[in-house]
DNA sequence: GTGCTTGCAAACAGTTTGCAGATAG
DNA sequence: CTATCTGCAAACTGTTTGCAAGCAC
């Protein structure tokens, strides 16, 4: 995991290269997404940041991450059954293990990812760009409760 | 790949045991699944019934994949912006290929993989039931074609 | 002051559900 | 004959868009 505080200034500074605006509802955006301590999905964040602001939309959730996307600065992480999560702390491909009772998803450092993307599609003639690459199963937590 | 009439009929014989019936719409759609040719997104499906039953719907075609999808014979592969697409030719977990322009789903095979899951999870006290790799990249088609 | 951003509401796309009629077994 | 399946239409969910008002710079 990046530092929280080091990436949430990265963010920052990538943003104001854009001539972007930096309102409260967008710090209080970037500072979550900085975090790393989750994977959160888009209502995740609204829910976050309602606390903190007491009118807010998904709408501006949304419009922000798709900046951020555009920026390469968000990893989108889609799922079966319409589920997105999003990675803005790691926003380069990197293993995830997905826990499937409680959907916590956590980096897993692993470094002959990356080589084996090389090599298996070298095969194919296919020329890789980027990767993805998940385990499904239980967290140690779901595994010690029934 | 599997061979496509093999996996028709182990398809066929599978939803046998479970009494289901064979109705015309879902013997076709059975065969578009096995043919392994592509990995379709469910409209795709409804297209190419279409040219057969000028009558069908796309209800049908969803009620059958979360039939298949329940008996752990077809494999959801969700990406982000909503896509999803299904392998019911090799419905457990492998490395995929996929086009990032013209969305092509190659299959790839791809020995380490699996031993690759156990053993990243195995440092974080995960216990893997299944992964996912894909590789992102131009095909050797969209390579050769600006 | 300018024009980007917000936040509401409406539109949108893909998926799911309910139900009456059709049909496989 | 019976229970399942089909296919239509309506409901639903998550995401995107349009636009007037607000606010960062």
């Amino acid at each position: 995991m990046a530092d929280p505080q080091t990436r949430f200034e990265d963010l920052m500074s990538k943003l104001r290269e854009r001539q972007c605006r930096m309102t409260p509802q967008r710090v209080a955006l970037l500072r979550l997404l900085a975090s790393g301590t989750d994977h959160p999905s888009a209502s995740h964040l609204y829910d976050q940041l309602k606390t903190q602001f007491h009118t807010t939309s998904l709408a501006t959730v949304y419009k922000t991450l798709s900046l951020l996307d555009d920026m390469g600065e968000v990893l989108e992480l889609g799922f079966s059954h319409g589920v997105v999560r999003y990675d803005a702390n790691k926003p380069y491909p990197h293993p995830h293990l997905v826990c499937i009772r409680c959907h916590k998803i956590v980096d897993c450092e692993c470094r002959t990812a990356a080589c084996l993307a090389e090599q298996a599609a070298k095969q194919l003639g296919f020329q890789v760009v980027s990767h993805r690459l998940d385990f499904y199963g239980l967290c140690a937590d779901c595994q010690n409760t029934g």
